[in-house]
DNA sequence: AATTTTCAGTGAGAAAAATCACAAGGGAGA
DNA sequence: TCTCCCTTGTGATTTTTCTCACTGAAAATT
């Protein structure tokens, strides 16, 4: 896809809220939408989303808008979810069996491929489909199933060495549950999901 | 507390991450440390922030650094989480169980004091300790026990009407695991997680 | 056919956020 | 006490991000 140089990274990040919001109007049946439609719906202003569409090319008709369609399609290219990803998810306590049962993964372009703990009582167990695997076995069917990206629901106190491995598997891709901060070479992407982190946010705001 | 005006929403939404490597080091047992130590523990230089803190007061000393359980009490406070605050979860699927049984809210400062669902199979479900109610008991239940804060885990399409819901029930900060965004009035705070659109921002960048 | 409305894309400018770099305070050791 | 080393808090500056406002094109209306 040539080259596509210096797109600001906040930027990428707002484009899965686009495709989002661009995926509920293909189930409502839209045809067309504009910046403005869209901007609404988001509470993003219109500029910024012709702004952040602009980066990657030009994607609307004046006059009309965007087709819907197309637009989540042009979308889907360029953050590399128009093929399928496979996950491993590291750590099947109550939140890894949630992640694993999880239908939402695959209509957006994820499949949860492989399921790995560490307690020797898990070992063994039928998750969804899939048999949880120890961790001494992650690395060789990370490579056999050639897995990019990994979730990690294991406690916080395992979390950094955990992901050590996933990174010496060839894993560059982490969606980290642990409320830590991961230390990861520069080629390693992560991503953290914290709903205390975003609990503690609010409450700054709940002054009478 | 008097007057707080203006500070960025961007460094409150940092306070988290700093409240969450302090607690981690309260557990390693360290005494004090210094912003060039914290910034890189989380990848943020340590400029930001002292600068970030600076809004709240002066809470370092100059040549010793920040004593950790001192910040981390002090952070505590700015946000409000020095208390304890109860949270109402509607939607008991796989995703609300795992929430239910989540370990890691009560040392942060939340606890689940009420599990709301609209199936009438779920209703009576007894999860940790709790049992859940129908959705038209809600907001007799969050004025009883004086519940601000919710966490929806309902599927996509309910999630607004919910949220119209809880929102008419009092409720003024929703942590919103649906994906979809929410149209709210400005005084009630939304929050979201949605494990799917981190997954696709880092995609993004999965070139080779 | 002419006019009006709608809406994308974009350069210029404004606003916000991050970084730089330094003065000044505090501790440790000589 | 004096000197050296750390480290904070912060004004100044740079960088990044967002918004404004306009051009031009397409559709809708008269």
């Amino acid at each position: 896809m040539g080259s596509r140089p210096n797109i600001p990274d906040i930027v990428i990040g707002r484009l899965p809220i686009y495709l989002r919001a661009l995926y509920r109007m293909i189930q409502e049946e839209k045809e067309y939408t504009s910046s403005q439609e869209l901007g609404e719906r988001l509470g993003i202003s219109s500029a910024q989303i012709r702004k952040d569409l602009s980066h990657f090319g030009e994607f609307g008709k004046q006059g009309t808008g965007y087709n819907i369609k197309f637009l989540h399609e042009k979308i889907r290219q360029i953050l590399q979810v128009d093929r399928e990803w496979l996950i491993a998810v590291v750590g099947v306590g109550d939140l890894g069996h949630a992640i694993a049962h999880y239908r939402g993964f695959a209509p957006r372009g994820f499949h949860v491929a492989a399921l790995f703990d560490s307690a020797p009582t898990k070992i063994g167990e039928q998750i969804g489909g899939l048999t949880v695997m120890p961790v001494s076995a992650m690395k060789d069917e990370i490579h056999r199933q050639k897995i990019q990206v990994a979730m990690l629901s294991v406690p916080a106190e395992h979390a950094q060495q955990v992901a050590n491995e996933l990174i010496g598997a060839g894993i560059r891709a982490i969606l980290n549950y642990a409320p830590i901060t991961l230390a990861v070479p520069p080629d390693v992407r992560v991503q953290y999901i914290d709903p205390v982190a975003h609990l503690q946010h609010m409450t700054y705001y709940l002054r009478s």
